[in-house]
DNA sequence: ACATACATGTAAATAGTTACATGATTTC
DNA sequence: GAAATCATGTAACTATTTACATGTATGT
């Protein structure tokens, strides 16, 4: 899954801009996927380019112009392609695991300031995750599908650093035996 | 976190050839980080340049010669100084919940495959970490503490795949209405 | 006065993946 | 006889991030 996939995506539900395109992924998208404006704009070019995508310029009152893409017929038939051909994989990637994998190097207290920032960040996705949940009531059945999921990893974890912070700090420190402070 | 963060990483633990060190991230880290030779290589050869790893040619017999990386005083200063201006952040990127966002356009046929697909990469997951916890019995705190993280997000994963897969499935239907057969 | 939202786009820099090249040894 | 393990390395390609450039309008 590349930029010009997610964007074909998107379009595949309803039209829209590059800057929506991109709202989009800060909104509902953010929990499991991520592009930013410099690969958007390119993508939509390419696409336009191989046909996959038209757009018409939308003048506003008061706003610069818009350029409002829509699927076509052929991106529609590609994307499926896509779709159908593509494996459900997920990748995941951690500093925060690889700082923890590191914590008898570091300063006691540093190791505890960074689980509690983690468990902030947990606690702050969830709350996104449930507020979207709540809110929107138009919610199609996938979509609720990749709120419950991210909410379910979330959860779980959260509950990990609640009862694993504590009891990971003190073995830490036997580890470090009597030469710390 | 780029490649060569991740080779000093594992050189503060031990010494350990390129070859070495990527065997490290298609085992204990796997779970939270991943990189390739044509990563590993150029990385082990700027760290030398900057004088933050050295190394020394080891014959062996029947075996290619290997070059063992140490890490230097100065490459273990840099290192801790990268750990501290760290942040514990993560990311996640699913082709699968991207997959089920579309559930709706794809024959429901195809979306229960991706279902059991996805429930079987959990359940092989969990085996690789829970096989690694139990066989390991040298762990650091930290270490086990990933481990434990991992399993933490794969379990709750598991739990909502078997839950939820049969009643997503219904619900499509339904949104797709008596035009399917 | 400053930040944020709206709106499009480019360019440089960074990074990483994949495939290739080479070659012995061991396992199936 | 094929595939996997050990072992190092390069090169082409792909992709993305980040910062910049430009400008209006609204909110604080």
């Amino acid at each position: 899954m590349n930029t010009s996939h997610l964007c074909l995506g998107i379009l595949s539900l309803r039209n829209a801009s590059g800057y929506e395109i991109k709202k989009a992924f800060e909104e509902t998208f953010s929990h499991f996927q991520a592009t930013s404006f410099g690969a958007i704009y390119p993508a939509l070019a390419r696409l336009t380019e191989q046909g996959l995508v038209s757009f018409h310029q939308e003048q506003q009152e008061k706003r610069p112009a818009k350029k409002v893409f829509s699927i076509t017929e052929a991106g529609r038939r590609h994307f499926l392609e896509t779709l159908m051909g593509t494996e459900p994989a997920e990748q995941y990637r951690s500093d925060f695991l690889f700082l923890m994998m590191f914590a008898h190097q570091l300063p006691i207290g540093h190791v505890a300031g960074l689980l509690e920032k983690q468990t902030g960040n947990l606690v702050a996705e969830l709350e996104i995750l449930d507020r979207i949940i709540s809110e929107c009531q138009t919610l199609t059945p996938g979509m609720r599908f990749t709120l419950e999921y991210g909410i379910a990893a979330n959860q779980a974890l959260l509950d990990l650093m609640r009862k694993r912070s504590a009891p990971l700090l003190k073995e830490i420190q036997k580890t470090e035996g009597p030469t710390s402070p």
